[in-house]
RNA sequence: GUGGCCGUAGUUCAACGGUAGAGCCCCAGAUUGUGAUUCUGGUUGUUGCGGGUUCGAAUCCCGUCGGUCACCCCA
């Protein structure tokens, strides 16, 4: 046993979970694709005032700080949006309006470690800024829900809950409450499923209100309140309406939310959020001093939740399985019977590799059934012989367990017209 | 940062004060030009690490490092 372990909460991608962590890559990428957003990425490490500045001195309990040689303040991101609001405002005029950005990188909370909460994690990050209707988080929460059903999640496993932070501060007018209870009162609402009501209602009581006008006015909160009515009408025409569930405890943990505010959940595993994000607005101002002022929205979704549901969700769990075979299998293995032919096997693995061809071999003399073995292991479609009968090498379909005889200097091309056909047999099935 | 539970071979686990074991994996052979199954043989550990109690510790105690759960937090 080695004397190492990973630091904590870190994790080791050995080539079984790297790979479902790259076809998570692809299939976030892919999507923010089709939706037309670019591609972008920030430092791993930023100032520590970057975040203070954003989120207040307390989030140091969280964030993963140090001082580097020369003493400065450094921390491991804990997010991205700063650094995005950092980059935005410094070129804001090179980028027309409105900006599509997306990103896929680690970040860091400095965290107990558990299950579905490690201390390096992986997000994706999806943002609009400078534009301010109600068609950008449309935009937004229609780019959650393809990625989901590009994952093979449907619409019986995952929700959208939806909210608005403009309908709380209605409401606080409404009843008259001050401005400097806002905070206070949102901390609540968002604790307000798990916490035990007495415990709610005596939080309520010093800021005026009581847990059953609270309860009323949720309630009376649902999909037709105006607050709602043009993020509807823009999912309905798109058919994504049915995935959508208003939620009025849907407030989101910091104080930077503007308006509308989501979380992606879901629905059969009691799982902690799949993502979450909201409009913004006035980030960008108070990164830039007041300098750049544009309208924003966004939404992040970290590798490791989604992770667990893609195991545990049947449709999910195929996809994957299909992609993992895909990334890991070889085109085709060459099988060296004769070693005095194995400078001209040398010579066709080069050439094929050369034409695009995924092909294994091994490196020394072994036995043929060891190498046809290892030609399955690697889950390989075809098995390319090379023996005594060179010039001829021998190509065996390995799922149908047909073989048949080519000239060496057919084999590239043979090879290729093989590859095109479809791959029937068990394999597949 | 606080508290509960856990840590044994590459891996999943057993042994619960008295000589550390099994399945799987891996390697070789049965099988010297064709993949399954089966059979035979083989490699593998300072029991996470450090200290203490004891004639004797994987086992009990303390510390520490990891994992996990709850709190906290969830940007």
């Amino acid at each position: 046993m080695s004397t190492f372990q990973t630091v904590k909460g870190f994790r080791d991608f050995f080539p079984e979970e790297c790979a479902r962590r790259n076809y998570i890559f692809d299939t976030w990428r892919a999507v923010a694709r089709r939706y037309g957003f670019m591609e972008y990425e920030g430092p791993l490490v930023e100032s520590t005032d970057l975040y203070r500045k954003k989120s207040g001195d307390e989030i140091t309990n969280q964030l993963y700080c140090f001082l580097d040689k020369a003493k400065r303040e450094i921390s491991l991101r804990p997010e991205v949006t700063p650094s995005l609001a950092r980059m935005v405002t410094a070129r804001q005029r090179d980028f027309k309006k409105p900006i599509k950005w997306f990103q896929i990188g680690p970040c860091f909370r400095y965290e107990e470690p558990q299950e579905g909460r490690s201390r390096e994690f992986i997000q994706f990050n999806a943002d609009i800024i400078g534009d301010s209707s109600p068609a950008t988080s449309a935009e937004l929460i229609a780019l959650a829900i393809d990625v989901m059903r590009e994952f093979g999640v449907s619409a019986d496993d995952f929700i959208i809950r939806l909210s608005n932070r403009e309908i709380w501060n209605t409401f606080l007018a409404d009843k008259n409450i001050a401005a400097e209870h806002t905070q206070t009162f949102l901390q609540i609402i968002d604790k307000i499923e798990r916490a035990r009501p007495e415990e709610t209602e005596k939080k309520l009581t010093p800021i005026g209100l009581t847990l059953a006008e609270v309860r009323a006015f949720m309630a009376a909160a649902d999909e037709n309140h105006p607050a709602f009515a043009e993020l509807k009408a823009n999912l309905t025409a798109r058919g994504l309406w049915q995935h959508i569930r208003i939620d009025a405890t849907i407030v989101r943990g910091l104080a930077y939310y503007t308006g509308t505010v989501f979380e992606v959940f879901d629905l059969k595993h009691d799982l902690r959020a799949l993502a979450g994000g909201g409009s913004y607005d006035k980030l960008c101002a108070l990164m830039s001093d007041g300098h750049v002022d544009l309208p924003a929205a966004g939404f992040a979704m970290g590798d490791v939740v989604l992770g667990i549901l893609l195991k545990k969700t049947p449709g999910a769990q195929m996809k994957l399985t299909e992609a993992l075979l895909a990334a890991s299998s070889i085109d085709a293995y060459v099988v060296v019977a004769d070693e005095a032919q194995r400078p001209h096997a040398l010579a066709a693995v080069q050439s094929l590799r050369a034409a695009g061809i995924r092909i294994d071999y091994s490196f020394g003399s072994q036995k043929v059934g060891k190498q046809f073995q290892a030609a399955e292991d690697r889950k390989a479609r075809f098995a390319i012989v090379f023996g005594a009968e060179y010039p001829e090498v021998v190509i065996k379909n390995l799922i149908a367990r047909s073989q048949s005889s080519v000239p060496a200097t057919n084999l590239v091309e043979e090879i290729q017209k093989l590859l095109q056909e479809p791959a029937i047999g068990p394999l597949i099935a």
